[in-house]
DNA sequence: TTATAAAAGGACAACAAGGTCTTTATATAA
DNA sequence: TTATATAAAGACCTTGTTGTCCTTTTATAA
């Protein structure tokens, strides 16, 4: 469903949320090694994430990533968008260039109901809802749940 | 969501259905025509969707490619299973590896929910059943519909 | 003011998916 | 039995995604 480099994106800043939540700031080093994805390209997901000002970097000793008041409350669909774009979203299921409710493929109403549904999800989960979950001990960022 | 060649494969199998329902055997030329794909391209899907025996093929003159008995109400899942695999009904969305019930990523009801909406689909609908809603005039198999 | 620790940026390598082309095998019709 | 129409097969090319490496920029601490 989603590309790989969106899931280390969203991953990555649910880290960065719940580190920032306990004050602290974080680099790729730590990240790319919590969210179990390759360094350097984590590093370059982090870059178009803060290209696209969905978190904020400070170079230099004590940088790394973090969110600020204005990134804040991201929803997954902004993530998304900004990693793949939005075709997830309207792309007809069967692949027709002209799929629509007036002229629908044959997959059209079921599949629909299955990519509005993720889209809901999409717009209503944000950072902010999976890092709570996280730091309530509900789900796990990674392999396994390290309660501490 | 599925692969471009999946979705090549779904929309040659409901046409051959179609012609096949008017006692009709057609090639690739004429099936890469109607579903809008690369002729070449389309040729190695039947390929494969023959290897498998989810159609049968005849070579020479008069040949193509046709449905029997056997293959007949092949469902979508069974299609999918065949081009792509079935990590699609599987992979967790937000990437890890051992998300489960019992280990949850912070989507993970959510998402499952989706997933198992689509494999529902899946599993629910047929060569069959799609072709019936074209032949029907309910839907089409490319751009515009023509009811003939 | 210099050494160091970080992100940013650019070039490119590896791999997978999508796509093409040419040759071979095989069935049918003339 | 020969010409033709078709699928099968294999080699190859193209593009997009994932991933690596090296250099540059910038902030901080000593």
């Amino acid at each position: 469903m989603l590309a790989k480099s969106t899931e280390y994106a969203i991953r990555a800043l649910v880290f960065i949320q719940l580190q920032n939540w306990q004050d602290k700031r974080t680099g790729v080093v730590e990240i790319a090694k919590e969210i179990e994805a390759p360094e350097a390209f984590t590093a370059k997901v982090l870059q178009t994430l803060t290209k696209h000002r969905i978190i904020a970097s400070m170079k230099g000793r004590g940088g790394g990533f973090f969110f600020t008041e204005t990134s804040d409350q991201m929803t997954l669909f902004q993530v998304i968008q900004v990693m793949e774009g939005e075709s997830i979203f309207h792309k007809c299921g069967f692949g027709l260039k002209n799929c629509s409710d007036a002229n629908p493929c044959p997959m059209h109403d079921k599949y629909r109901t299955i990519r509005d549904g993720f889209f809901a999800i999409a717009q209503s989960e944000t950072i902010h809802s999976l890092s709570r979950k996280v730091s309530e001990g509900k789900a796990v960022l990674n392999r396994v749940s390290f309660l501490n």
